[in-house]
DNA sequence: GCTTGACTTGGAGTGCGCTCGAAGTCCCAG
DNA sequence: CTGGGACTTCGAGCGCACTCCAAGTCAAGC
């Protein structure tokens, strides 16, 4: 398989594929006699498993970590299970964040809904001042 | 409230306050004689929801939008009610696909301490080929 | 009155992850 | 044999979101 096709079946652009090899993420493909790259269909899934790390929110530069270890092969599973685990804790970490993020927003959402359905004017009102806080009676600035 | 005081507060620094002062995510403060910007505490919830809409992934442009809405008060409740319902879906996709690529990595882990533990040559040979995956047995690139 | 340190501005620099362009080579259909 | 398209390399450029620097001002404590 060559670039351009490969580009299509794995969602990259040509250019990325061209890039992720340059950087160490995918390996060196073999070469044919015009110096086209040609790869075997096995890199698609190392492509996705990549695609997932990205999505998870792995940098760069730990992507790199593991696929070093890849490289080299045997003898570096404890050490890319153990890059994952910490990578797992850290997206567990972002769940529960998002989770608590999601739930402020709907908690907001609704208050824009009660005060624009009912039309009150005075909840309205409220909503430039500090933007609708229900815990707005904060004390003043105090001089430590 | 000056600068100094709001970055230890809100988890900004001076210069990340005065940078969103300046695209338009923060409101213009009154500045006192020498020019020294003058606070209010309750940009804190303002600072603390923006920071909420960034955890979330909400890009800067879109919380511009919003910025500027809540800057003009009354009357745009119903566009920020739309804009956050928007992201909120936003949210909620990433959310799932989270927790799609989680199980993912939970069961490459999985596969790793099995192999691992098992010291089984067999399995962590396959390790570097195409990394572990249990459908293994794909077709080669066909002529299309 | 002098030092210290927090503040001001404008603009330049950083790090990440691509993304693109230029110039050239190669293969194949018509 | 010619045109078009896919490929090659190298290096520059981009968008995002800061982050920092330089040069200057100002207020308070010793």
């Amino acid at each position: 398989m060559k670039i351009g096709k490969l580009a299509r079946r794995s969602g990259l652009s040509a250019h990325t594929i061209r890039y992720y090899e340059r950087i160490g993420l995918l390996p060196q493909p073999d070469k044919n006699t015009s110096g086209h790259r040609d790869y075997d269909v096995s890199i698609l899934k190392w492509i996705d498993f990549l695609g997932r790390l990205k999505a998870t929110g792995m940098p760069v530069r730990e992507m790199l970590r593991y696929a070093a270890l890849r490289e080299t092969g045997d003898g570096t599973e404890a050490e890319r299970q153990v890059i994952l685990e910490i990578h797992r804790e850290h997206v567990r970490a972002r769940l529960a964040g998002l989770r608590q993020n999601l739930s402020v927003l709907d908690t907001k959402i609704a208050f824009y809904a009660a005060a624009i359905s009912a039309g009150d004017p005075v909840k309205c009102k409220g909503t430039k001042e500090d933007d609708h806080d229900p815990e707005r009676d904060e004390q003043r600035d105090r001089p430590l």
